[in-house]
RNA sequence: UGUCCCAUGGUGUAAUGGUAGCACAUCUGAUUUUGAUUCAGCCAGUCUAGGUUCAAAUCCUAGUGGGACAACCA
């Protein structure tokens, strides 16, 4: 408490631990982490990721990866090579790979004791009339007709189920438990579809049948030797369901006497402007809202890389976050902070004019060409310098400059001086305009003698702009980026496309990049000074650069007024 | 007409009966050849009411508010 170094330990952590320090009653520890490969990872599996692998990672022990494979109608091997992929990327290592597809005739065994321990039935009811049944939260519900049928019968049945005798839809297995329980995943759970029909990336067309969820998760975690289930609060009220079958499972496995896996639930992850749900993300794709998991407007992993966030910027959050057992919405702005963070200390800093207005020195000679350093990384000499040429016809940012500026502008107006960065201090004498009135180019005298370096440059100057020089610059495409949403919780709208935010992208075919960009490789970062961090595109080519913009740099309150008076001039 | 879970500054998260701390956000100042960074600082909190205790954010009871559960999804 007094320490200023003791990190923060979130509640399952804190069961870990005593375990560990006290040296419990199990001094093995073994997670897993069981993604749906039907979708890609977003920051939210991120978060379970890092408790999953984090926890074995400083405690010692394993965590498994497992690919809950256990409706063929939904899953591909597309999305089992992104998990796989984002799971690298974020920089975690699984023991094995598993999936509950393995178990499929474990699981199968297991129906066939239940059935024969006359707890599982089959039921031939629809759908409509089991949920009918089931009752409601309040109310208790009532046994089914097939509840009671014979052993035999129920033996026979499944089997049928499994051979294709049956059609989809008409008949199901289910575990005898309690209509009555207050719980209603208790009231004798579905265990057992048919999925005809639909070939099965792995186990192709071998089964008719399919386990759900809850007969398939738990007892993974029992064949596997999981010891702590870590998985989000949805899935509390599942936790007496999944003991139940444990329970069961002990009972024909004696052998296991003292091993028995536990659940343990947290928090998922709500950002701020976004939605987190695959089935709402795949709908955005679906619509052509985004094009693709990969988008860098995403909350995917995959859109995150994109978009030029780092594992350690992800990481780095997910720590701050915390986990508890509070439905907590976290402000995108720390996710900001979290990526800021990291490129202050690793991007290469680059001049790189998005809006290009022209820029004429006209005291400069035509045909001179300078070499100015920039460096590298202010925080970081050792990352050096690199150069860049400087010229007569120079473009600037039509946002620096304001012909009826306030004196809260520092930029560039008629009769004011400002220094451009790495170069020299210029005087601004007037401007060009078309007949229609739009401003054409500005025009400038430099004062020689405050080059960068040279005393007279240390004269204290408000403003200071980047620039490229026309003729060395090249062309390049910059992608800007926005929160696809213009609510702050987007999920709790009845209708979360209304609220779908219109210019999440806009396209700048405009900028103009110093000659350093011209090689950057993709996904590579670097801070377009005064502007924000910018990656490259993976579908930048040397014929069309393109680059996409993370986040800009940090606005505070005093900056924000430029973007009140551009708007006011439009 | 239920069962379970949760409640600490604006946001998120620590404090495991003993000094309510941290981060983000906001704001103020200093530094600055990025209106960035960095540095210094300000603002601001235990849902309510009882109870137990020398001592309660923490334990108990009730209330209030929020969430989860009624897919042949996971």
């Amino acid at each position: 408490m007094h320490n200023k170094n003791k990190e923060n330990t979130n509640f399952i952590e804190s069961i870990i631990k005593k375990i560990v320090i006290e040296g419990k009653s199990i001094e093995r520890i073994q997670t897993r982490f069981p993604p749906e490969p039907n979708g890609y990872l977003h920051i939210g599996h991120a978060k379970a990721i890092c408790m999953d692998f984090g926890i074995v990672k400083k405690y010692g022990g394993i965590c498994n990866l497992r690919f809950d494979d256990t409706n063929p109608v939904k899953e591909n091997i597309e999305y089992i090579n992104s998990i796989l992929k984002d799971i690298i990327w974020l920089g975690f290592n699984w023991g094995k790979i598993y999936y509950t597809s393995d178990y499929f005739q474990k699981l199968w065994n297991f129906a066939i004791q239940l059935i024969q321990a006359g707890k599982a039935y089959v039921d031939e009811q629809s759908s409509k009339e089991i949920a009918e049944q089931k009752g409601t939260p309040n109310q208790s519900g009532i046994n089914s007709p097939y509840r009671d049928r014979p052993i035999i019968e129920n033996l026979d049945l499944f089997n049928k189920m499994n051979q294709g005798e049956i059609t989809e839809g008409t008949m199901v297995l289910r575990a005898k438990i309690d209509m009555s329980s207050p719980n209603m995943h208790l009231r004798d759970p579905i265990i057992y579809r048919i999925i005809d029909h639909h070939l099965h990336h792995r186990t192709g067309n071998k089964w008719k049948v399919y386990p759900m969820y809850d007969f398939a998760h738990g007892q993974s975690d029992y064949f596997e030797g999981v010891t702590h289930s870590i998985c989000t609060l949805e899935f509390a009220v599942h936790r007496p369901l999944y003991d139940w079958f444990i329970d069961q499972l002990k009972i024909f496995h004696p052998e296991n006497k003292d091993y028995r896996p536990s659940q343990y639930e947290f928090n998922r992850l709500n950002l701020t402007y976004t939605v987190m749900s695959k089935r709402k993300l795949a709908q955005l794709i679906r619509d052509n809202i985004v094009n693709g998991w990969d988008d860098p407007r995403m909350p995917t992993l995959a859109g995150l890389r994109r978009r030029g966030y780092t594992p350690e910027s992800i990481r780095n959050f997910i720590d701050k976050i915390g986990y508890t057992k509070f439905e907590a919405l976290i402000d995108i702005s720390l996710l900001e902070y979290s990526i800021r963070e990291d490129l202050n200390t690793k991007a290469k800093r680059v001049f790189v004019v998005i809006d290009p207005i022209k820029l004429i020195l006209i005291n400069y000679p035509k045909e001179k060409i300078e070499m100015m350093e920039i460096t590298n990384n202010p925080g970081n000499d050792l990352e050096g310098t690199h150069k860049i040429a400087f010229s007569r016809e120079l473009y600037i940012e039509k946002e620096d400059f304001m012909e009826n500026a306030s004196k809260n502008f520092y930029r560039l107006t008629i009769g004011k001086e400002v220094r451009l960065k790495n170069a020299y201090i210029v005087k601004c004498i007037g401007v060009k305009k078309n007949k229609s009135g739009i401003l054409k180019e500005i025009y400038a005298e430099y004062y020689p003698q405050t080059k960068s370096g040279l005393k007279e440059s240390n004269r204290k100057i408000k403003g200071t702009l980047h620039w490229v020089s026309i003729k060395h610059s090249i062309p390049a495409e910059v992608r800007l980026y926005d929160y696809l949403f213009t609510v702050k919780n987007p999920s709790e709208e009845k209708n979360f496309y209304e609220k779908i935010n219109p210019n999440s992208l806009t396209i700048k075919t405009t900028a103009r990049i110093e000659k350093e960009l011209e090689n950057a490789s993709p996904l590579e970062n670097f801070q377009f000074q005064r502007l924000g961090y910018f990656n490259v595109d993976p579908d930048s080519t040397k014929n069309k650069l393109i680059f996409n913009k993370t986040v800009s740099l940090k606005e505070s309150k005093k900056n924000k007024f430029k973007f009140k008076q551009i708007k006011n001039n439009k």
